[in-house]
Order: structure tokens, then C-alpha cells, then sequence
DNA sequence: TCACTGACCGTGG
DNA sequence: ACCACGGCCAGTG
């Protein structure tokens, strides 16, 4: 009997690696979705963290960006600066809604 | 009910 | 080095 294999089962992986992201650490799709069991399920992410939009205790989805380094999902967090702005107040330097030096700042669980 | 899209990534030509 | 395509899961029209 295998345990139910669904959203709840990942997603939860998903919002737990996200918490667990150190302050002034990014985190990719690709990696979340590595840990969360599929690496190819990196857009299912971009979809959990819309989700996780609504829900308790919020989740620190400015630290997830994707393979660039950019903040693909800016446009997501209710203000298109928004996102920046918490990067910054972290001490990252935004450039081009991209991370500079982002490959230094990149968490791995 | 069927089909398409989506905060992506990796590989091929 | 650049462009194009496929793949995975779930939600929505």
C-alpha cells in the first residue's frame, strides 16, 4: 500500500524546504523540486508557492528564485517591487530584477 | 469532458 | 554560443 502520493504529500515538502531557507539565502525551483521528490516538477513549485499565498504561517517565497537568479515571480507577491524590497532589506543587491553574485547565496538543504 | 496553461529546468540541433 | 522542444502535476476555461 502505497501512502497517498499527492499534492498535500510534496507540497508540504515544498513549504517546509522554503521555511527552512536561512536569512540572506536564496533557493532555486529546480532544487525544492529536487528535494520535494520529481526534479521535474520545478513549475508544480511556482504553482505551490501561489498557493502558499493564502495559508499559515506565510512562506518566504522572495528567497525562491529561479535557475537566473531571477525573480521570475515578482509579479506574484501583490506588488511587482515587493519582492525586491525584502530581498534588499536582506542585504541582497537586485539588479535587473536578477541576484547579483546569486550562485554565492544559493541554500542547498 | 477536453485542452491549455503555469513563479521551471534540462537536453538537443 | 544561441534557439527550440519536451516533460512533470494540478488547476482552470
Amino acid at each position: 500500500m502505497k501512502p497517498k502520493l499527492r499534492t498535500d504529500d510534496w507540497i508540504e515538502k515544498i513549504y517546509a524546504l522554503v521555511r527552512q531557507i536561512p536569512r540572506g539565502k536564496v533557493c532555486t525551483y529546480g532544487i525544492l523540486a529536487e528535494h520535494a521528490g520529481t526534479r521535474l516538477t520545478a513549475r508544480m513549485v511556482g504553482w505551490a508557492m501561489n498557493a502558499a499565498h493564502h495559508i499559515q504561517p506565510p512562506i518566504p517565497a522572495h528567497r525562491v528564485v529561479n535557475r537566473n537568479g531571477l525573480l521570475t515571480g515578482k509579479h506574484h507577491f501583490g506588488s511587482p517591487t515587493l519582492m525586491q524590497e525584502l530581498l534588499e532589506a536582506e542585504g541582497f543587491i537586485i539588479k535587473d530584477d536578477q541576484i547579483l553574485d546569486f550562485k554565492k547565496y544559493v541554500w542547498q538543504p
